[in-house]
DNA sequence: CAAAATATTAAAATGAGTATAAATTTATAT
DNA sequence: ATATAAATTTATACTCATTTTAATATTTTG
């Protein structure tokens, strides 16, 4: 059993626009087309895009659309704690519109990057720190590059 | 290589450049001023520096020094595994040349980066895949800020 | 609907890091 | 110690991701 299947077998449902528009509402974010479209690519998608893939995939639909929009409205969107950005390698950051607390493999064969579960985490000597945030990056290869000797 | 091991358990505190010139030997790196200091510059300090902020202090130093060494050497120190990279904050590459397991904590207040003792680490669902790097980076407030409400 | 507030655009600026070719340093063989 | 070849370093120019700016467009509010 592989990781994807695991997730995938989790029934979430696709967001619409409407759910988008009251999740938004919940959290204070004025509404925008941009903002909703952005979004629901996140949520729905979940391929942890860069900004430029993003940016990549919404000028089909939306032309008018530019790689500062997006940026700005992920920057946004991270202030606002509605996505978290995840960075395994330190040159590209990618964005999740899940919040739940998972690590993140990227696959050095295709580049995919995949949902880890973390079962169990202990640290050490933190006392009298105060944590924030936590990020679990791991690199590695998948089981499709490992079967295709893709590497 | 037998004596690596030797010393990297050696309980010295200081490196001396002898010290190192021993450690570049055993590790096949041909030697050179510059090698010889920015690796003692990481191993002695042990504040987990930028290539920039490695650059500005031995720049008062070696003032002939240009960035571009840093930042090469930096990169050749990774191929031959005497260093690992840290990112914590996915805009800029950090560097350990402690090598054992560990996390590190961002603290948002001075900027410092501290090491984290990983007691234990439990993955799921990672079947079939192959993992060469781990990286664990938490973000938050060390003692000092919060007891000077640094933030 | 009009005014005010906010978002978006395109372009320029920034900043980390890389590539390159010429100059310098290092390892080695004399 | 010196000559030589090989490797490293410098300086410069570049790339690439991201941010900023200032003008324009859209959204919200009264």
């Amino acid at each position: 059993m592989r990781l994807a299947k695991e997730l995938k077998e989790m029934p979430k449902k696709r967001w619409t626009l409407d759910d988008i528009r009251e999740y938004f509402a919940q959290h204070e974010i004025r509404i925008s087309v941009y903002r909703l479209k952005i979004f629901e690519y996140l949520i729905n998608e979940r391929t942890h895009p860069t900004a430029e893939e993003i940016y990549r995939q919404l000028k089909k639909e939306l032309p008018s659309l530019s790689p500062g929009t997006v940026y700005n409205t992920l920057r946004y969107f991270l202030e606002k704690k509605i996505i978290q950005q995840v960075n395994v390698e330190n040159n590209e950051a990618r964005y999740d519109a899940t919040l739940s607390w998972h690590g993140h493999l990227k696959c050095l064969g295709c580049g995919k990057v995949f949902d880890v579960h973390i079962e169990n985490l202990k640290l050490g000597g933190l006392e009298g720190f105060e944590i924030f945030e936590k990020h679990l990056g791991l690199k590695g290869l998948c089981p499709e590059c490992l079967k295709r000797k893709k590497y």
